[in-house]
DNA sequence: CCAGTACTTAGGTTG
DNA sequence: TAAGTACTGG
């Protein structure tokens, strides 16, 4: 197969284009990983080693996508040569091999962000700050962004305008919890995921001869959403790039949506700066979504003043309008919303994958869960809590780091008494202090006991010992017991096991703690024998592994067939046939605090532009007016991003609210009418769920069929009408193709054709 | 030290 | 609402 031909002009380009500085702006749905990956094999089929090639994406998924694709074209082998993965996880194996320079341990833990805000609210409360000032979240979030704009602790300190601002917002300490963060972490010889970046641009820059080995082995690079990128990324980048400058950026800044995390779009506008040779491509054919979609989603994003000139066109069929819809309550919602997709299922839709709810906020999953519960639809939510921040994994794989590096702070607290072993707060405490007067890690403290004064009563003592013996039992075994073995053992002898059997008689949430920590240790099995190499697999190795996983890669084989609920930010990259963006109201989307400025409005547009775009052939948007929000009903109005989209796209299938939405919260404190409006409404879907648009009006859309008419049907051809069931949305047409045979059709979604006769 | 209970408080998106 | 913290008595 030649894949050149499965390029269109302005995708071969820069897939031929080997050598120096290229930027593909690439539309949604453009077909930018096809570029990326056939880039990639074009490069490798023409004589580059792959070994030579770094390709950097933002999450795991698309990295593993891609190496997929580009393994059927080139094969395995070649494919695993190449560095690619997220920046991260790219980053993190660099800095394992060169860890010693930057003065951490090779086996340095990777703290997640629980961690972090755990270790955070240790130092607020040891520097006797008040938590309400110091809000963990806030103090986390400036440390994080002082890190992505490489501001080391004493730069910070340094830095007069930080320190004006957080003396202007009450929190002139902030400088100082920064420093004790730093120093904590480094102490317990773990990275935050800011780390990962920073330290890697202290490793560059600090030491020409590292720098100069990786210019040299990854003299190709390839950098996928570089809109997202965020200063200590691009600076990186910029270095590895210097002394070859063949860097391949693919990007498009109507989708950047990740200016909270320090993404920085000024990135892609200095790109010419940086390469003033450089080449631009523009991929502006949209291959995934019908006319109307795409038509739809340029009326919203025209709207944002900030924006690189480019005209998204498609030569898709038009397809179905976008369908806005209203609900009376975000319960309501999600039963609506199930009841479609239950519908189209049954109506000839091959598979639940085809359909996604995208929505603004995680917390908004509940009520499509619980919707899709009743109709028994599979779904499966993507986001949120992942397999491995549960308590008992976490606790279990707290266990592992502390094994393989037992310095790790985080860990300790974590099991030092769980299972309980009478080590309660006053130990712990006590054992925190003596570490930070003497300034070493907690495990020095009580590995090392006659070095320090504890002042712990003799049986506590002997307890403490109890527990280090078990740990170094623990690491006496690293080398020689695998993965497996060696996690196994742990969570016997540690009594996880113990602990969590005893108590799976309580219900089933004991019971399926259990059976997760079962599957850790049915995947350390798996992360031994699967490897194929032959090579010990330790469980330093797995901890490697496992660091930087999100939900999204813990996708299991057999359940393909489901609903996907996720946030638009996780969307990013996906498509679906099916889309329904819901929730569309004022203050939750566009969020609420994203009103005061522009450019966070801005980035809220390109969120919506982004959730629109995920559709293929239809999509729905969805609003409640009113929803249940921290323990009570709040009235809501719908999103003003409904009314930006030209109406030309639109098709209501609830009439829109009359005397202008804005008014509703007035309304809502009228019990007598929104009681009222609400009965019936309510009890009309609760009647008759399957029909329930009999009464709503009729769709603008819908053209007339009838029976024995000629149609053209986009996939099968040519057909006769030879029955209609079912009304307005509902309704279904059974068709006999000469060349399918007969087919039972959704007319709301099928794209259909009537052929006159005359 | 620990378990049970009363009270407070958050409220966005991710690797 | 739900999760996390503070307090109290055993």
């Amino acid at each position: 197969m030649n894949y050149l031909d499965e390029l269109n002009e302005s995708q071969r380009l820069p897939v031929q284009q080997i050598d120096g500085p290229l930027m593909v702006i690439a539309g949604a749905g453009s077909g930018k990983t096809r570029v990326l990956t056939y880039r990639i094999a074009y490069m490798i089929e023409n004589g580059i080693d792959p070994f030579n090639i770094m390709a950097l994406t933002f999450t795991n998924k698309a990295a593993k996508e891609m190496s997929e694709r580009i393994a059927s074209i080139v094969g395995d082998s070649e494919a695993r040569s190449i560095s690619m993965g997220t920046f991260h996880s790219v980053f993190s194996r660099i800095l394992r091999y060169n860890s010693d320079r930057i003065g951490y341990p090779s086996n340095f833990t990777i703290y997640d962000t629980q961690d972090s805000k755990s270790l955070l609210k240790d130092i607020i409360k040891g520097l006797n700050l008040d938590d309400k000032a110091y809000k963990v979240n806030h103090v986390y979030g400036r440390i994080s962004s002082a890190k992505n704009n490489l501001l080391s602790a004493d730069a910070y300190a340094q830095n007069e305008e930080i320190v004006w601002e957080d003396k202007q917002a009450k929190r002139p300490e902030l400088s100082r919890i920064y420093k004790a963060y730093e120093n904590r972490c480094r102490k317990s010889g773990a990275m935050d995921f800011d780390d990962l970046l920073f330290q890697t641009h202290v490793l560059l820059s600090k030491f020409p001869d590292v720098l100069h080995y990786y210019q040299q082995k990854y003299r190709y690079l390839l950098v996928d959403e570089y809109q997202d990128t965020n200063y200590a990324q691009y600076l990186i980048i910029k270095k590895l790039a210097a002394a070859y400058e063949n860097i391949c950026v693919v990007g498009d800044d109507a989708q950047s949506i990740y200016s909270f995390r320090g993404a920085n779009i000024k990135n892609i506008l200095n790109f010419k700066v940086d390469y003033p040779d450089f080449n631009l491509y523009k991929l502006e054919q949209n291959y995934r979504s019908s006319k109307n979609i795409v038509e739809a989603a340029n009326s919203i994003i025209s709207k944002n003043k900030d924006q690189i000139h480019k005209v998204v066109w498609t030569d898709n069929t038009e397809g179905n309008k976008v369908s806005v819809v209203r609900a009376l309550s975000d319960n309501e919602e999600g039963k609506i919303i199930a009841h479609k997709i239950y519908r189209s299922k049954e109506n000839g839709i091959e598979s639940f994958n085809d359909f996604a709810v995208l929505y603004r906020t995680n917390r908004q999953s509940r009520s499509f869960e619980e919707a899709l519960r009743k109709l028994n639809i599979p779904y499966r939510i993507y986001g949120g809590i992942s397999f491995y921040q549960r308590k008992e994994i976490k606790d279990l794989l707290a266990y592992f780091r502390l094994t393989t590096n037992p310095n790790d702070e985080e860990a300790f607290k974590r099991v030092l008494n769980y299972p309980r072993r009478a080590l309660g707060n006053t130990t712990k405490e006590k054992i925190i202090i003596a570490a930070n007067q003497n300034g070493v890690s907690l495990w020095d403290i009580v590995s090392n006991p006659e070095n320090y004064s504890l002042a712990l009563n003799k049986p506590t003592q002997g307890r403490v010992n109890d527990f280090v013996t078990m740990i170094k039992s623990f690491q006496a075994e690293l080398g020689k017991l695998n993965a497996f073995e060696l996690g196994e053992t742990i969570a016997k002898e540690s009594g996880i096991i113990r602990e969590l059997k005893g108590e799976i008689d309580k219900g089933p949430e004991e019971i399926e703690r259990f059976q997760n920590i079962e599957e850790l240790l049915g995947g350390l099995q798996e992360f031994v024998d699967l490897d194929g190499s032959g090579d010990f697999k330790s469980l330093s190795d797995f901890l490697l592994e496992v660091a930087l996983l999100t939900d999204a890669d813990t996708e299991n084989k057999e359940d393909r067939n489901h609903v996907s609920l996720m946030t638009i930010h996780s969307s990013k990259g996906l498509e679906f046939p099916f889309v329904y963006v819901v929730g569309l109201e004022e203050n939750l989307f566009p969020s609420q605090l994203s009103l005061h400025s522009r450019s966070d409005l801005e980035e809220e547009r390109r969120l919506f532009y982004v959730a629109i775009t995920r559709a293929k052939s239809a999509c729905t948007l969805s609003y409640a007016s009113s929803r249940f929000t921290w323990g009570q009903v709040i009235s809501s109005e719908p999103s003003r991003f409904i009314d930006e989209i030209n109406p030309k796209f639109l098709e209501f299938e609830t009439p829109k609210l009359r005397g202008g939405g804005r008014s509703l919260k007035s309304r809502g404190s009228n019990p007598s009418f929104s009681n009222k409006f609400q009965n019936k409404v309510s009890s009309n879907r609760n009647l008759k769920p399957l029909s329930a648009s009999s009464k709503t009006p009729t769709y603008s859309s819908e053209k007339e069929f009838m029976v024995g008419q000629n149609i053209i049907h986009e996939r099968f051809g040519k057909g006769k009408i030879t029955k209609l069931n079912g009304f307005e949305a509902d309704q279904k047409a059974v068709i006999f193709f000469p060349n399918h045979g007969t087919k039972t059709v959704l007319l709301r979604f099928a794209k259909l054709t009537i052929i006159k006769e005359k």
